[in-house]
DNA sequence: AACTCAATTAAACGTTTGTTTGAATTATTA
DNA sequence: TAATAATTCAAACAAACGTTTAATTGAGTT
């Protein structure tokens, strides 16, 4: 028990230990990876309150696995959707912010009806205040940020390297924030929006972005 | 002690509820609302574990008082900024986009060296994904909101009202993106980028948002 | 059938949390 | 100055947390 387990931790994947995955990623969509406590987790997938600690480790190892499995596939797609870019087409500038944003509408859109747990899931993974999940996030970052810049300066030439930094954090808060919002704007516009689907949402992203991105600089 | 508190509490304005306030906010902003226990923010006031709950009643009261303190003067100078805009004259988009920025970036660079502390805290007011305090926020921004759609619709006839709506979403969300993260975009393009200061930030998040906010619509 | 090891279980551990209490202290009012 | 109210204080409270332990179960191997 206390020796070779750490090699069995990372290595098999009992039944419990999915279910364990799955239950965390939608109740910290939910709440948050702070508020869920490990007694809601294990309940919720009727585990044992050790389990947790058994299979993962720690809390904390939990979150890492959660986030990782949702972030990393999303970032690897980002990159071959960008490779399959022509840059030198008009309209490529657009493309390089669908590449950005799709990966996330695509996975959302894969589970039915889970669109806005994914969403939300995602939101906080990307635009976390929290130190500990950022650490983890950022790492696979460096990246995907730096090949989305330089293609991006490849379309737009008049754009310096900073200004293009900016503008993919920009890309990624307008992405994260909408993402998790979206559903309330219906109660903050007091009725007046309704947006009707996820697919809307992710065209006006494109458009608003894409105009962003392109746009001249002041000096 | 027990019935004439209630009053006391909401009307004096003692020296340490003031130092509460302050230190509040200091910390709120580093670590998060939740993980900033009072008794790490009784002490760094100097002040006894049982202030807070004299003077504010519960923590959850000390950070609404803390988070109202900071984002009501906000929106009541966005409101005064868009009420000065000649919305006829060319450049008034980017009028109005300033009008929503530019009172957050007043309000950081008014207190010296704390620029940082105050973005952060702000970002976590604007893109909190906590029930408790999006309630709080979101409760006077209805207005700001409505006030805006139509600013913005006047300008840009051609953006339906749900677009509308959205654009302005997509503008908090790149806002409170930033002005989080960053200071960290210098670790994040691996010495690639560095943002010279918050008015230089200022000026690409304008230009990028102003671009993206007179964009065309696709249908 | 005896043994092995991963998996599960119930129970307890030690911390930390926000909150409450009642007495002591300080400031205000009469 | 005496009385009254507001504030501060040390101490304890109950609840919730992540983690650990030791015993038990169950399937696979020899």
């Amino acid at each position: 028990m206390p020796i070779a387990q750490r090699e069995s931790i990372s290595s098999s994947t009992t039944a419990t230990k999915m279910r364990l995955l799955d239950v965390s990623g939608r109740l910290f969509a939910e709440s948050g990876f702070d508020s869920v406590s490990l007694r809601l987790i294990t309940e919720n997938a009727e585990a044992n309150l050790a389990a947790v600690n058994y299979h993962f480790g720690s809390k904390e190892e939990l979150i890492a696995a959660v986030v990782e499995k949702l972030v990393g596939p999303v970032n690897q797609r980002r990159l071959a959707l960008l490779r399959q870019i022509n840059l030198d087409v008009s309209g490529a500038c657009q493309s390089i912010v669908e590449a950005f944003i799709d990966p996330v509408i695509e996975a959302a859109s894969r589970g039915d009806e889970e669109d806005q747990r994914f969403c939300k899931l995602m939101s906080r993974c990307i635009a976390s205040r929290d130190e500990r999940i950022t650490s983890l996030v950022l790492r696979q970052f460096p990246e995907v940020l730096a090949k989305f810049v330089d293609a991006l300066r490849l379309v737009c030439p008049w754009i310096s390297s900073d200004v293009a930094h900016m503008r993919i954090m920009f890309m990624a808060g307008a992405m994260a924030h909408s993402l998790f919002h979206y559903d309330k704007l219906v109660i903050i516009s007091e009725g007046r929006c309704e947006i009707s689907s996820l697919d809307s949402l992710r065209d006006e992203l494109v458009q608003f972005i894409s105009a962003g991105m392109s746009a001249g600089t002041s000096k």
